[in-house]
DNA sequence: TTATAATATATCATACTGATATATTATAAA
DNA sequence: TTTATAATATATCAGTATGATATATTATAA
């Protein structure tokens, strides 16, 4: 079956906290989404389309700034079906790192490379760490408004301490690295 | 382009380490790399007789208690590649956890299912966790005998980390919930 | 004015998954 | 001893997604 499709309820789980066009979407899933799920346009707009021939969700053509916009609702069949997957266990929690290929790999480019490897790895993390905090911020003054912010605000936590371990491994494998090599 | 083809140096890397069969490799990427790489037979197969086609590896058919097996080495040109790869800096460092997927979507399913997220991901993360502590015990024994365990051993203590710092997590989010959660 | 960024959607080659299929050998259970 | 089940070993393919590319319009900066 290839892997399960997600990209329909992720989408339905997005309109069903607000309406939404193909490119609010990608923007959306890029800003909260990001740490822990991603999607392209080639698979939104196509997702899109199947959603409204299955009744989960309906099309209005809006004029945006004479910019013409296609923005979607989530129907009460499409609910049902959000409602469903929520409540069935998930089935893929998974990392996909490829500095840690790298890593694991070392031996055969040395421990130089290596090591370069995982001062990306940190400086990245530290990016990624100091945006999350910001965004912890945020989500902490408007906490009370909109029940989605709890949830959203506990993923972020998860972003937070995930970065924040990362840092610390990355410290703390550099040095292991340093030590022994000094030459190659 | 879709994804940049990874698996070929995957494979290349399992195969700088030790000859492998198209079986053997699939094992080794779940024993040692599933922390953070995955692979499916539908993949290692075809990506096999690719690399054999490009004289990046050499396949020779073997006899083994009475049952064929095909068992592949990396030529020196697969070494180049290899490495030409491995001085790359890192291009996909990505999480995909429907778990956090359904949290963030938890005022849709309500704070109870939330709960039940978080403690599925709790226990997988607890059972993952212990998996990879005897891991780390074993390697640290025999950490002198060959220079790829120390590389090993640092991705194994990547993987204690995440899974520390998640549990972490899972406890703390699960306590917010409890707390406003009376009801639904 | 001119270039660049942002908005908005569409298409497609390529990569990979997970299911399914097939066949053999090893091992545990009846 | 038969019988079932697990492990070894490889192959195929529909379905899902990526990321690159293309196109067109409006907004903004140089």
């Amino acid at each position: 079956m290839a892997t399960e499709k997600k990209l329909d309820v992720v989408i339905l789980g997005l309109l069903s906290h607000e309406n939404m066009s193909g490119y609010d979407i990608k923007k959306r899933i890029e800003n909260s989404l990001s740490l822990f799920w991603g999607a392209s346009y080639g698979s939104i707009y196509p997702t899109l389309k199947e959603l409204v021939n299955k009744g989960l969700a309906t099309r209005a053509d809006e004029l945006d700034k004479g910019r013409e916009k296609a923005v979607y609702s989530i129907t009460d069949r499409g609910k049902k079906h959000l409602a469903s997957w929520l409540e069935q266990p998930a089935s893929r929690d998974e990392i996909r790192y490829e500095s840690l290929l790298k890593v694991f790999f070392g031996s055969q480019a040395g421990t130089k490379q290596a090591i370069e490897h995982i001062q990306r790895l940190e400086a990245n993390a530290k990016v990624e760490l100091g945006n999350i905090k910001s965004s912890i911020a945020n989500l902490e003054a408007v906490l009370d408004s909109d029940e989605n912010h709890l949830y959203y605000l506990l993923t972020a936590k998860f972003g937070e301490m995930f970065y924040t371990a990362c840092i610390d491994w990355c410290c703390k494998s550099n040095e292991i690295l340093e030590k022994i090599g000094g030459g190659n």
